[in-house]
DNA sequence: TGAATGTTCCGATTGAGATTCGGCATATGT
DNA sequence: ACATATGCCGAATCTCAATCGGAACATTCA
């Protein structure tokens, strides 16, 4: 039998403890931080910072580390989102070959009236409408309605909740 | 006089050659490349490389490097968009005021039927409707509709277009 | 045309930091 | 209580990031 690798108190289902979702926080937000400069935020040595990310990282709950870019300055300031209402199932061959286009961001089927929605980055109303016809093309959609964004006030990816110190023990 | 720092043929206006581009691709999709590798595949030595990266992050085209955490491994399995109508300009201190908030991911204005688009992701229903009771209490909300995602096919950051080679020169 | 300036690249060096290893303390289960 | 496993630390190693000086190339101006 092998113990659940049960850490010093894990309160949450998700087998992350109190150090391991700060680790994350910190490493969502600058993910080019030092193992000595996160040890000392988390009262730890350097090896053990480095385990516990290894772990995370192996884990899948730290998919990877990447280069946050700014749309603007590399051509492409037109933000938008895009509802497609579709008949069936909208998650057809087509439009997943949307994810070879660069403007491309995200691709979600939702509830509600509608069934998928985009979120495109482009470099200019010619070629989000060049985007547009492009799906509406696509067999089995039924329209498309965009959300064109005017200004960004947050923009992050996900970040774990991190609860504040209830009782247990030492600072 | 400044020349404007041209260097070998910038067709594109944003002052990005094509080697620069396919840097901020590569480092787009994986940050943790070391510039040895980097070098290889644009054909550059390493400080080369270091250097071009500098600049990129010095003018800001690189915001920063981020760690990509899985939603639901942290205990975030519910991705939501929404849409929020409100009376007026929509950016008020309490809307700014939930970028405390862990769930929410992104605030943008739009053009449209709707004032603000929101992409949170919470715990769990309850959560999310926490969170939409605590947007209706605002002053200015009209109303709120929530788009809540089954699957999401595709989730990345702005990525530059690469022009295909066209006709100048060397490989 | 020819000199001056600025930019980009490379080779070599230095230093910081990532990664590994052995050992200790603590908790878990029989 | 004993055996096992897990997490942490200190020290050593080794890769890689970062810097420096100089050469090649292009652009500007005389």
């Amino acid at each position: 039998m092998k113990t659940k690798a049960i850490r010093q108190g894990t309160p949450h289902p998700s087998g992350l403890d109190r150090t391991d979702r700060i680790l994350l926080r910190l490493l969502a937000e600058r993910a080019d931080r030092s193992y000595a400069e996160l040890s000392a935020l988390v009262h730890l040595s350097p090896p053990a910072v480095h385990e516990r990310v290894k772990r995370l990282r192996r884990d899948g709950v730290i998919q990877g580390t990447v280069a946050r870019l700014d749309g603007r300055k590399i051509g492409c300031p037109l933000l938008a989102f895009i509802h497609v209402a579709t008949e069936g199932w909208g998650m057809t061959r087509p439009v997943l070959e949307l994810k070879a286009l660069a403007d491309v961001e995200e691709i979600h089927t939702v509830t509600g009236d509608t069934c998928l929605i985009l979120k495109v980055r482009s470099s200019g109303p010619e070629s989000l409408e060049n985007l547009l016809s492009r799906i509406q093309e696509i067999k089995g959609v039924r329209s498309t309605q965009s959300y064109v964004a005017l200004g960004t006030y947050l923009e992050r990816g996900p970040m774990p909740e991190v609860p504040e110190r209830l009782s247990d023990g030492d600072d």
